[in-house]
RNA sequence: GCCGGGGUGGCGGAAUGGCAGACGCGUCCGACUCAAAAUCGGAUGGGGCGACUCGUGCGGGUUCGAAUCCCGCCCCCGGCACCA
């Protein structure tokens, strides 16, 4: 292709015949290990859910993720870098619902459809490793690890009131649950109770390795999520008594046992089963009313922003377990039955709640902790530090001392235990719909709930299953489906029709890329071995408590289980960005802001899309699009067409040689290796484009031939893992040999990369007064000496005397003048 | 409320103790052109004719020297939010 004068590369033509050289080199197989020799590196961006189009947030994700792997690759590790569908969830099932379409058509389509939009973005994907979550192929996979989880006891059902959303009509985990309006997280509408026979993970049996985050290279805001996702908070769990009544106890926990002396009541939550029985008759009317308006409450939407501690008294009370007094017991829904043990001792006097509550219904309050240094808040709880009064024995302690012999005088009279609560819960994985991986199991009348033996797995999702939002999974009505034979006794018998929650596929699909097509094992061992963990794994920091928690706890059942030896999946985790509209605003269909990359990739090419979408800023800051700010890439790639397709002009007089030149490539080697290797993408563009300037004015001063060439195909070979098709057009328009991308990543030498000469800046007292040239050598005293003779230093000196000079060499001197 | 991240030209951003504003967008001026596009060159934080001077959210501090470190505050974004 000729270069035209001062014109715009062709890239469509450019990009489709590199695309078309590159579909003939053959693929990988999908289950080859690393070559000997060679250091691995699993390279895992999150796969996208195909919901028909690719959109301009897949491209921000995965092109930087590509342009790193590329160029590991280039530095000589064996490089894989797998790319799959996340094919199973609502939006397929939803689609069938309103349009009639079946949803594994829509999906087959969507997917066939994004495949291609994918090769349009020139990433390195191994599509011979390509895995589909919702062909039986691999969700039989899913069903074998459940079934190995329920061996263990790590799947379970259970009884309990979960999460529903009536917009979807299935229930949802606690973590799709979202803001103090407790709404869906898909679709926003308020979530009702059920009470439901449920599948769950007990994830909780993880919590405190979970905890562990030693060793992992993940952004701080993702590990602070998780850690205040698990909520781990230690304290003592003890019981009252309930006055008159021998036979009856409840237990509290308390994470502040050093302010036991101010309880001055007790409350439990509405749910508690002591509740009924210790009800006084003429309470009963009041207990039971504020019982069912606290289960409708959380039934119906709570809009209320302004949480009103509301609660009535039982009647009953409590004896405390210390001074023998009683204490009035409560009712009231600031205290979840779910958590710790539905119940709490109230100290009014410290703590914010309790104080409100107290406040509200004229509950007595009991100062057990003085404020030390710092001014008693009238009209408030004091929550924090200071000397324990009014607490027998205790009285006179700091509170955490008291708290320590407290807990520990407790534990020796057989009264309290110390105890560690987590907020995290189990994690509810059934749900009532269609499109998922079934849930093996089984229940026959006589034989009770009986797993799916591995030999008849996969077990199927039937294709005839009729798509009615009833809020009961279409399976329960597919009489083929649902009746079976029992594989223990071979009576009649029924299946589980819920199917897994989606994130059950993605919790280990980094295992199944290794040996896609394995029909023995999920993954192969061997495989595992030799690739796992995972490199660097990216993605979007909305999965920090979801999908990266199941997954964390996945590796860790699988290797307890005997799967793996590994304990975290991806030891290095990096976040992309969020690329918002024109106007700032979220990216969608109603705000009419969507930027479509097909219309991108038409109208200036794969590669300018690629190299935009990483000059924008730092990949973890995303940003709005500024579609005038394209014009910076265009203009650049452009450049560096011309620059290897132009006939070099004749030799000048006078004309540089080669050392300047070859001073900036270095540096350019240098620098974009340092920001690949952080992932600064943005950096990495600014430093090409300062080196396509610098060889241009080499060549427009007819500068020296040789180091041009150079200088070229180090520009080729920094510019492949940003920009792959200009990137093999330019190598091979200077003479490259073979493809850019097999060659060795370009190194440097540092002596060559240092300054000839560098500007000191001289300073008096802190402010520029002069600059100038010296060798980056120069020792102290020469740039004192050069400092000092400088009319303009002498000048701000005025005479006075010089108390000191600063030097630092190869950047600058300050002159310290005055007493 | 608690936790985390951030605030730098007209705009996106660079610089993590040493020349603030790299690189780019935009704008202005010039070259090429019949003209335009494309391309190329120059200018571009504010003030001042100038020597200079002010300037990284605000106020203080440490330091020879602070966008960068420390203290206090304001604002923006994200997460969590009755978790005892």
């Amino acid at each position: 292709m000729a270069a035209v004068q001062g014109s715009r590369h062709p890239a469509a033509a450019i990009e489709a015949k590199w695309r078309r050289r590159w579909a003939e080199r053959p693929e990988g197989g999908g289950d080859r290990l690393p070559r000997p020799g060679r250091p691995k590196h699993y390279a895992l961006t999150m796969f996208p859910y195909p919901s028909g189009d690719l959109h301009i947030g897949h491209w921000y994700a995965m092109v930087p993720a590509d342009a790193h792997a590329r160029y590991r690759r280039m530095c000589g590790d064996d490089v894989i870098f797998p790319m799959g569908f996340d094919a199973f969830g609502l939006p397929a099932e939803n689609a069938a619902i309103r349009h009639g379409i079946h949803p594994l058509r829509w999906t087959r389509e969507n997917i066939a459809r994004m495949r291609g939009q994918l090769r349009s973005m020139g990433a390195s994907f191994d599509w011979s490793r390509e895995v589909v979550t919702c062909e039986p192929a691999y969700y039989r996979w899913n069903q074998w690890l459940f079934l190995r989880l329920f061996e263990r006891g790590l799947a379970y059902k259970r009884f309990a009131p979960v999460d529903f959303c009536p917009t979807c009509n299935t229930t949802l985990a606690r973590e799709q649950v979202v803001g103090p309006e407790r709404v869906c997280e898909r679709c926003e509408t308020p979530v009702t109770r059920r009470d439901l026979d449920q599948w769950f993970f007990r994830i909780t049996a993880y919590a405190d390795e979970l905890l562990d985050f030693g060793g992992l290279d993940w952004p701080e805001r993702v590990v602070t999520m998780q850690r205040n996702w698990i909520g781990r908070s230690e304290g003592v769990q003890f019981a009252f008594g309930v006055r008159g009544r021998p036979d009856a106890t409840f237990e509290v926990f308390t994470t502040r046992v050093d302010t036991i002396y101010g309880a001055t009541f007790c409350v439990l939550a509405p749910e508690h089963p002591l509740v009924a029985s210790i009800t006084a008759p003429e309470r009963r009317a009041d207990v039971e009313a504020y019982q069912a308006q606290a289960a409708r409450r959380s039934e119906i939407e709570r809009l209320s922003t302004e949480r009103e501690r509301t609660g009535v008294d039982t009647g009953a009370e409590a004896v405390h377990p210390l001074t023998g007094e009683p204490i009035p017991i409560w009712i009231g829904d600031y205290v979840l039955a779910s958590y710790g043990t539905g119940a709490i001792m109230a100290v009014p006097a410290h703590d914010e709640r309790d104080f409100d509550f107290a406040r509200r219904h004229g509950l007595p309050i009991r100062t057990v902790i003085a404020a030390e240094g710092e001014a008693a808040v009238p009209g408030a709880a004091h929550t924090g530090p200071g000397r324990m009064v009014a607490s027998g024995r205790y009285t006179g302690m700091r509170n955490e001392d008291g708290a320590r012999r407290l807990a520990e005088d407790l534990e020796a009279a057989g009264i309290g235990r110390r105890r560690t609560n987590y907020r995290l819960r189990d994690w509810l994985v059934s749900r009532q719909r269609y499109w998922g991986t079934p849930i093996p199991i089984v229940y026959c009348a006589r034989c009770g709930m009986v797993p799916v033996p591995d030999a008849d797995l996969p077990v199927l999702l039937p294709e005839d299953a009729q798509f009615l939002p009833t809020g009961e999974s279409p399976l329960r009505h597919h009489e083929g489906f649902r009746r079976t034979a029992c594989p223990r006794c071979g009576g009649p018998a029924e299946r589980e029709t819920d199917t897994m929650d989606t994130f059950v596929d993605s919790s280990w699909y980094q295992y199944r890329y290794l040996s896609p097509r394995d029909d023995r094992a999920p993954f192969d061992p061997a495989a595992a071995a030799a690739w796992l963990p995972v490199d660097v794994y990216t993605g979007g920091v909305e999965h920090a408590t979801m999908h990266l928690l199941y997954t964390r706890f996945f590796t860790k059942a699988m290797r307890d289980i005997g799967l793996t030896n590994l304990s975290e999946p991806m030891p290095r985790l990096r976040n992309q960005g969020v690329i918002l509209g024109e106007n700032s605003e979220k990216m969608s269909k109603s705000r009419g802001n969507v930027v479509n990359p097909d219309d991108l990739v038409d109208r200036y090419g794969a590669d300018v899309v690629r190299v935009y979408l990483m000059f924008i800023g730092p990949w973890e800051a995303g940003g709005p699009w500024n579609p005038q700010g394209i014009e910076g890439p265009v203009r650049f790639l452009a450049r560096c067409w011309r620059l290897a397709a132009d006939p070099y002009p004749p030799p000048a007089q006078g004309a540089p040689d080669g050392g300047e030149l070859r001073r900036r490539i270095h540096r350019a080697v240098r620098d974009v290796t340092a920001d690949l290797e952080r992932f600064a993408f943005n950096t990495a563009v600014a430093s090409l484009m300062t080196l396509s300037g610098d060889l241009a004015a080499h060549r427009d001063a007819g500068g020296d031939r040789a180091a041009f060439r150079e200088g070229m195909l180090v520009l080729a070979l920094l510019l492949a893992p940003l920009a792959p098709h200009l990137a093999e057009e330019c190598w091979a328009l200077q003479g490259g040999e073979g493809s850019v991308h097999d060659q060795p990543w370009p190194t440097f030498d540092p002596a060559l990369a240092a300054e000839e000469s560098v500007t000191v800046v001289l300073q008096v007292d802190g402010r520029l007064r002069d600059r100038r040239a010296a060798a980056p050598t120069a020792s102290e005293d020469e740039l004192r000496v050069l400092a000092l003779e400088s009319p303009k230093v002498q000048a701000a000196v005025a005479g006075r005397p010089v108390a000191r000079v600063v030097v630092v060499p190869g950047r600058l001197v300050n002159v310290v003048t005055g007493a």
